[in-house]
DNA sequence: CTGCGTAGCTCG
DNA sequence: GTACGAGCTACGCAGG
């Protein structure tokens, strides 16, 4: 059959369903081989693409003749389809993305092989390997495979739709759907780097922990309290000078090494993180060299040479993957995983625009807490919001009462218009109140608070009751939602979304203790932490809608949570700004109802914290 | 040599 | 057992 044929059998379908075959993930480099689409009724067409990749194009006028595309995992598809130029897409159903939200939090898997057997109780083909070779004819086989891989998915998206409605997970996998293009944005425009800068950083930084390990070595061949773990045999290397094969060169990145290490210093010792490390520290200069070894040493490794690699030599740009559907809600990145670059601006800084371009980027002020404010509808936390008082220091007022009226100073920013200030003692308080607020939406306990403190696990519980005594109402939210959890075995983001999270472990009766613990820690953060995840996800949507309908000079270029980072024409920034603001404000009024959550943006040159 | 779990660290 | 959610690295062990 000719594509032409193949082509006018499948325009004007009302859903059309397609998968791609590829030589691989790079979606710069690799080559379609081909294409599979099916109108979801009766026959499926198999475009073979490998030697005829101009062609491709020919394809898109009737893909966007049907009301919406579907896929599983179509970000996949649309990233390798968009390289061949397209760029208008219908709206998107994706089979993977539903699937996940269906069974979000239980042990049961997403995958094509799995909801195909789920759905449609029949096995696809495993034995024929989806990895194929360019300049290698397809194989009836894997041709027949390939349409396999599109047969099925209307069944599976008519029954997914049935349990999402009857689950009332609708909304949120339609605005699942929504942000996958989004995502896709991202994905495809990338971020530049500037290398040389990250280089320089590297070589400092490797210079400053060889030198901490010399220290560290020194410390074991000088100080007595260290003889057992001295090098014993010499090495003979005969072209190295002396002094360099005769000291001790133990490796400080390992555990083992750092324990025994520690164990000559205090016996009792257990094990080596930073709370030990610090301990040791007060009792002898090893502790507080290994700590700054360790900072040093983690950042030459993790976000070292390696990270570079990760550079697209196609376009000199990292194309992180990200992972839309984690179990609360939130995304995650990786290759690389850019949510956890260092927040210093010297790191941010090496990620770069195209010239003439600048960075607007936004993020909450605040979210979380926000979305407690809205939960637990707490009048102090939402007096404070809406007044723009400093939430923290209004808090470490309440609960500290005398103490904290004691410790003004004259010129207190806080007893003026109580905002933050600059008091020694406010400081403390408020630091420890911020350990609170942020603590509570972890379900930490009394132990946790003490360590993080410093304090008496006593002193810690008095604390914790003073502060629920002062913020009844975040007491009642916070039980609530784990009485939820533990009744039920899911908890739920809030309204409009409604997000579910199930408990694997959960059983209605006779629970262990901790099982039971764990799930009310969860039950608590889970509508906090994924709420703020669905709030972000629609304002996603609302610039990506946004910039699509207005054809204006943006890019979505990265999310970090409770931030949203674009690229934008720097004659076009101000006005982008305003807009982008709008828009993250907007998501946020749609699940609070108010205009307490407030995003603040900033235009800069460079990726800034 | 490869795979996998753990410890320790980064971010929000 | 004692604070939520992620990913990356080196280490150290298991198995070919």
């Amino acid at each position: 059959m000719s594509w032409g044929a193949a082509l006018s059998a499948l325009r004007g379908s009302t859903y059309l369903f397609i998968d791609i075959e590829t030589t691989g993930l790079n979606f710069l480099s690799d080559t379609i081989l081909s294409i599979q689409v099916s109108d979801g009724k009766d026959d499926q067409y198999v475009f073979m693409t490998q030697d005829d990749v101009e062609s491709i194009p020919m394809l898109f006028d009737t893909l966007n003749s049907s009301k919406m595309l579907v896929g599983h995992n179509i970000k996949f598809d649309l990233k390798f389809l968009r390289t061949h130029g397209y760029h208008s897409i219908p709206p998107v159903y994706d089979t993977m993305l539903c699937e996940q939200i269906l069974v979000n939090g239980t042990n049961e898997r997403a995958g094509l092989h799995v909801v195909t057997k789920k759905y449609c109780d029949v096995e696809l083909d495993k034995s024929i390997r989806k990895q194929f070779c360019l300049g290698q004819d397809l194989t009836p086989k894997q041709i027949e495979y390939g349409a396999n891989d599109v047969k099925y998915l209307e069944s599976i998206m008519r029954q997914q739709t049935a349990a999402l409605r009857k689950e009332d997970l609708l909304p949120i996998a339609k605005l699942e759907c929504q942000a996958l293009l989004a995502f896709l944005e991202i994905e495809y425009n990338g971020l530049g780097v500037n290398t040389e800068r990250w280089m320089e950083m590297i070589e400092v930084l490797k210079l400053e922990t060889d030198q901490l390990e010399k220290e560290l070595n020194l410390i074991i061949d000088t100080d007595p309290l260290f003889e057992k773990l001295k090098s014993t045999s010499y090495q003979t290397d005969l072209f190295c000078a002396d002094e360099e094969v005769s000291g001790t060169r133990l490796n400080w990145n390992s555990s083992a090494v750092t324990l025994k290490a520690f164990r000559c210093v205090d016996p009792s010792v257990e094990s080596t993180g930073e709370q030990e490390a610090f301990k040791i520290g007060r009792l002898h200069a090893i502790g507080k060299i290994l700590r700054k070894h360790r900072e040093k040493s983690k950042k030459v490794t993790s976000f070292g040479v390696k990270f570079l690699d990760n550079i697209y030599k196609e376009d000199n740009h990292i194309h992180p993957r990200f992972t839309q559907i984690k179990r609360t809600g939130r995304v995650s990145c990786r290759e690389p995983n850019m949510q956890q670059i260092p927040a210093h601006n010297d790191w941010r800084n090496c990620f770069i625009t195209d010239p003439g371009h600048v960075f607007v980027s936004a993020d909450y002020s605040s979210q979380e807490l926000c979305v407690i404010a809205h939960g637990s509808k707490d009048p102090v936390f939402n007096e404070a919001l809406e007044k723009g008082h400093d939430l923290h220091s209004v808090c470490a007022e309440l609960v500290f009462g005398a103490k904290w009226k004691n410790a003004s100073l004259e010129d207190c920013a806080f007893n003026k218009n109580l905002e933050k200030c600059n008091c020694p003692e406010h400081k403390k308080l408020r630091t420890t109140v911020k350990t609170i607020n942020f603590g509570l939406a972890y379900g930490m306990g009394p132990g946790r608070l003490a360590e993080t403190m410093d304090s008496s696990v006593e002193q810690a519980t008095a604390l914790i009751e003073k502060y629920f005594k002062a913020f009844p109402k975040i007491k009642r939210f916070l039980e609530a939602m784990s009485k939820q959890g533990v009744d039920k075995g899911y908890i739920k983001t809030f309204s409009p979304w409604r997000r579910t999270r199930w408990f694997p472990d959960w059983k209605q009766y006779g629970m262990d203790v901790p099982t039971k613990r764990k799930i009310e820690r969860i039950s608590k953060n889970t509508p906090i932490q994924g709420t703020a995840a669905d709030m972000t996800k629609h304002a996603l949507v609302l610039c990506n809608e946004y910039i699509k309908e207005n054809n204006i000079p943006v890019k979505l270029v990265m999310t970090v949570h409770d931030q949203i980072d674009t690229t934008c024409a720097e004659d076009y920034a101000e006005e982008w700004a305003l807009k982008l603001t709008e828009l993250m404000e907007q998501a946020a009024t749609h699940i609070m109802g108010n205009t307490l959550l407030k995003a603040e943006t900033e235009i800069t040159k460079q990726w800034s914290k």
